[in-house]
DNA sequence: TAGCAGGAATTAC
DNA sequence: GTAATTCCTGCTA
């Protein structure tokens, strides 16, 4: 990654690379991953847009966020440039839909930038969903100004795992949030020559997701998958969770999580443990027991048969179990 | 070998 | 008291 990057050739925008949002033209795996997203994405059609064309939005999806070596960047939290010059002599209402060649009417270009602005608030929602699940899943303060050096390591160990980064937690012991937020760019790079710039990125999205839930508190951060049996996780992160709570959480992300967790069949509760070491883990770092494995989460799982909460699915496949009471 | 099932004791809240 | 953890034995794919 080239962290001294000019920014964006196109629009001139001279955002750095590791911004918290940011839109790429060629990140492949966002596309796939907006073709999953139905619960947020835009119809093309509406951007004006020919199938698989939209240009790259990157949602900084915790299991998604890579940077790359020269994407085309466009800073979200700022004013997107215009689609196109204004028309010298604007006709609104008389756009001529069947010239493609032309560059877009004043019209048009007030559909694309209402579109664009869909797409940030869309964006900037996600992100704010993803930090909340962080928290929750994590247990710790949205604002990192506000984590104790326990809430830092958790935060670093949980980047660790969502990027697959070597370690890198031990490079910043004994660290408050305070200390972490005071931290320079520069002094990231020190502790991790190869990924405190990522980190130091990470830690960007966490501060700005913090300042805008202080700006726009919060009844928008219900999110489209939140429903009547996710309302008992809403009082985080002071709140004890149940193992079921936690593993529901994790099927509610698929964009995050899907790698492993996930549901063979929603409408039954069933869902399949695809990586049984890293959810063990993950519930380990929820509960601040380092020593949980899936031999320890799955007895925890046995002990909700006899409670009618999760059993073994009719036709019993090796990991797969089933909620008792789907959604 | 990893996962599954369940007993029993212990721990945390 | 409850939920979860820890450790265990034995079984299965």
């Amino acid at each position: 990654m080239s962290m001294g990057s000019p920014g964006c050739e196109h629009t001139g925008c001279t955002a750095p690379l590791h911004s918290p949002l940011y839109i790429s033209q060629t990140h492949t795996d966002t596309m796939a991953w907006l073709d999953e997203a139905d619960d947020i994405k835009p119809p093309r059609s509406l951007l004006g847009l020919p199938e698989l064309s939209w240009p790259g939005v990157y949602l900084p999806c915790y299991d998604r966020l890579a940077l790359e070596e020269s994407p085309w960047v466009l800073r979200m939290t700022e004013a997107p440039a215009p689609a196109a010059p204004p028309s010298s002599t604007p006709e609104p209402n008389q756009a001529k839909p069947n010239q493609p060649q032309d560059p877009p009417s004043g019209t048009e270009g007030q559909v694309e930038e209402r579109c664009l602005e869909q797409v940030q608030t869309m964006v900037v929602g996600e992100v704010l969903k993803d930090v909340d699940t962080a928290c929750k899943l994590l247990n710790i303060a949205p604002d990192p100004m506000d984590w104790s050096s326990m809430h830092v390591q958790k935060w670093l160990l949980w980047t660790e795992h969502l990027h697959k980064l070597p370690q890198v937690s031990m490079m910043f012991q004994e660290l408050s949030g305070k200390d972490l937020c005071s931290m320079t760019e520069a002094d990231f790079r020190q502790r991790s020559s190869q990924f405190g710039d990522m980190l130091y990125a990470h830690l960007d999205i966490w501060r700005s997701a913090a300042a805008m839930k202080e700006r726009c508190p919060p009844e928008d951060s219900k999110s489209a998958d939140d429903n009547s049996w996710s309302d008992v996780m809403r009082n985080y992160p002071s709140q004890p969770i149940h193992l079921w709570q936690f593993l529901r959480d994790l099927l509610l992300k698929p964009h995050n999580y899907s790698r492993c967790i996930r549901w063979l069949n929603k409408e039954k509760g069933i869902f399949k443990i695809e990586d049984s070491a890293l959810v063990a883990r993950l519930w380990g770092m929820r509960k601040n027991r380092p020593a949980m494995n899936y031999d320890k989460l799955s007895r925890s799982i046995r002990q909700y048969y006899k409670k009618g909460i999760i059993r073994k699915p009719d036709v019993s496949r090796r990991l797969v179990y089933q909620f008792v009471n789907p959604v």
